[in-house]
DNA sequence: GGTAGACCTGGACGC
DNA sequence: GCGTCCAGGTCTACC
């Protein structure tokens, strides 16, 4: 077994970070009963399968991995946890803009910002396809098939890892749809897998970008199978949350919100935020609605 | 720039 | 058990 501790930003909530949205219930990622511990298992770049174990600490999180880790195995280890959990996140001028707002007067006590996040950005960005024009239990569902179908298992039969791109690249649409039943998102997913795999595109480049967020959006809706929703959720995974995913979610929390129940457009949703500017995501994202969605 | 219709899946419902 | 309807974003063609 190693262990270590790894330090946060403050302020820091291990709780608001794994709850943050519906990643957790996304494998690889999975919570223990108390949701205290979240497990994750994960495939190293030299091939070794590895289950992290987190839990909140003193000022950060403590970290488990079965078994021993050699020096670049922990260093690669400490760096993916830190970007999942986002350890080193500043949102202080986040704060400083939600000082007055009732709705947002909880975003500073509970380290509100973070979002949970997968080791690899193109794992968010399948992900994300995943959630597209669907119910989250089919969401689920897609992410389930396609690891069991395709991630590598662990030696001891405990957890699998999310395919990598060579992976899906090496499969077929066809099968894809049939097999992990993720019906028309076939070819997005594959081509997108093709493109990572030989290089085409590089979207873990995209963790440490400087291009303006409107570039980046750009570069993000060229991607098939995603559209102005799937980009902003994951410019908000990036730490970009200048822009609202605005699902039918998103319009029935403001329509409940402003405009008593009637039905309302995206582009009513952006104006609700528009005053929150670069801020926008992170404003919609840990607004206190007052409908609670039933 | 805005809009209509097609794209898939699985659950709910009626028969 | 079968058929129908519905929910959910993106893409393409068209105006």
């Amino acid at each position: 077994m190693t262990s270590f501790d790894l330090q946060a930003r403050q302020p820091f909530n291990f709780n608001s970070v794994i709850n943050s949205h519906g990643w957790i219930q996304l494998a690889p990622f999975r919570a223990d009963v108390s949701g205290r511990m979240l497990f994750y298992t994960d495939r190293l770049t030299n091939g070794r399968l590895v289950e992290y174990r987190v839990t909140e600490t003193r000022g950060g999180v403590h970290v488990e991995v079965p078994g021993r880790l050699g020096k670049a195995e922990k260093a690669e280890v400490i760096q993916k946890i830190t970007w999942m959990l986002g350890l080193d996140m500043d949102f202080t001028s986040f704060y400083k803009a939600a000082r007055g707002e009732p709705k947002l007067r909880h975003a500073r006590r509970l380290a509100h910002g973070r979002v949970l996040r997968s080791p690899s950005f193109f794992e968010d960005v399948v992900k994300t396809i995943l959630t597209t024009n669907t119910l989250w239990a089919s969401t689920i569902r897609m992410n389930q098939n396609l690891i069991e179908a395709f991630g590598a298992s662990a030696d001891d039969g405990k957890g699998q890892a999310f395919p990598t791109p060579e992976e899906l690249a090496s499969t077929s649409a066809a099968v894809l749809r049939k097999k992990v039943r993720v019906g028309y998102r076939a070819p997005s997913i594959h081509e997108l897998a093709r493109r990572v795999a030989k290089g085409k595109l590089d979207l873990e480049s995209y963790k440490t970008s400087t291009l303006p967020t409107l570039e980046l959006r750009n570069e993000l809706l060229k991607i098939r199978g995603i559209g102005p929703y799937a980009a902003a959720n994951l410019l908000m995974i990036l730490g970009r949350p200048d822009f609202i995913p605005i699902d039918t979610y998103a319009m029935k929390m403001v329509s409940h919100e402003w405009h008593g129940g009637r039905p309302v457009t995206a582009k009513q949703v952006e104006r609700a935020f528009r005053k929150w500017g670069e801020h926008k995501g992170l404003a919609f994202w840990f607004w206190d609605w007052k409908y609670d969605g039933g």
